[in-house]
DNA sequence: GCGTTGCGAAACTCAACCGTATCGAAATTT
DNA sequence: AAATTTCGATACGGTTGAGTTTCGCAACGC
């Protein structure tokens, strides 16, 4: 209380460095990101890659999970700016923010553990999904009612199963369509398919 | 050549058993399908469950890899026929068998590999698309060239982006959308709403 | 200076699993 | 009956990694 005032005394001793934190988390995310599995991410691993002993990363977090867990928290979903002029330009926005991620390390890790490890790390599914998920899921489901209520949509427009097509789509392109299929246009391309339809 | 002639001279001794050999196959599945990532499958576990000893598994295949490639030759991919006369419903066909097949072990197995394991294991994810992936694909794509060709579909169609869409729309049910999205008449309201567009 | 706490490094115990070897029993050919 | 091969079970040495402990040093408050 005397000197750094940070609100709460500072208990007795070397404080914990901020540093060897990040560094670990960061040896983390970018594990992740490389593709290892969170089953198969070793402490030791992340230890020797953030060049911290296994005790730093033991007296923060109890556990493997407790780590990830933690780690994903430092990710943000980056929500783009939405010009609000028209539906169809807002959704291109939102998608193309996915297609622009796709090919990021940090996206790659997100994915990952969204896709495969949801069944078995559910609690930390939960805490992803509401990081990197539900922003991302409210905006568009925003425009969509937006676009419901000002006539651009049909007014019967089933919202969910929108979203689905819309989602799913650039899903199943970043995960399957290799560099080649992610073009600069992918979004609009998706975008305008799926307004207006497959049929004649 | 004497008693049983399989067209080759069976050698001497204790022939191997063809149950054991299933059950191996058998159990390796089941594991996939309940989440287990190929790389933290185990053949002890693998032996466990078959009721076997390790050392039959390593008299018929060399290693892990080995084992997952032959057990995934097992899988087939169910077609429906195709009543052929509507494009809309050959796709309602389609859709719904992914749906119905949502639940069962061995898609999931289908899917937990194909999602999470593409990456490292490319050469099993090879194996596995020529025999899960590729059939329904090439019957998809029929269906939808037909219906480019006969007017029931856009002439100008993408046929690979609409592919991606009606794919994805499904594979994101599945992934995400618990017991409850599941419903009967999903397929069909996929595909109309996407036939139909979202615009109005 | 002194007590306290965090640091990285290293050693440790414990468990899982790999791949191999060995065993007695069973199945099959000769 | 004899020879051969597979069977499941079990044991083995080796590797990996978890999680804990210890050590000497560094950083902080008093």
């Amino acid at each position: 209380m005397t000197t750094t005032e940070t609100g709460t005394a500072r208990p007795a001793g070397r404080p914990r460095s901020e540093k060897a934190e990040k560094a670990i988390i960061e040896a983390t995310l970018e594990l992740v990101g490389e593709g290892v599995s969170v089953s198969e991410l070793s402490i030791e691993a992340i230890a020797a890659r953030a060049g911290v002993g296994k005790t730093t990363i033991y007296r923060r977090w109890s556990n493997k999970e407790d780590l990830v867990a933690h780690a994903l928290a430092k990710l943000k979903a980056p929500l783009p700016p939405l010009a609000g002029v028209s539906v169809r330009e807002d959704l291109i926005t939102l998608l193309d923010v996915m297609r622009t991620e796709a090919g990021h390390v940090r996206t790659r890790c997100v994915m990952n553990i969204a896709l495969s490890e949801s069944d078995r790390y559910p609690q930390l599914f939960e805490k992803f999904r509401m990081l990197a998920i539900e922003p991302r899921r409210q905006a568009m489901v925003e425009v969509l009612e937006r676009g419901r209520a000002n006539g651009e949509l049909r007014p019967d427009l089933d919202v969910a199963l929108a979203m689905a097509i819309l989602n799913g789509t650039m899903l199943w392109h970043t995960k399957w369509g290799g560099e080649g299929l992610l073009t600069a246009d992918l979004a609009e391309r998706i975008v305008d398919q799926v307004l207006q339809g497959l049929a004649a």
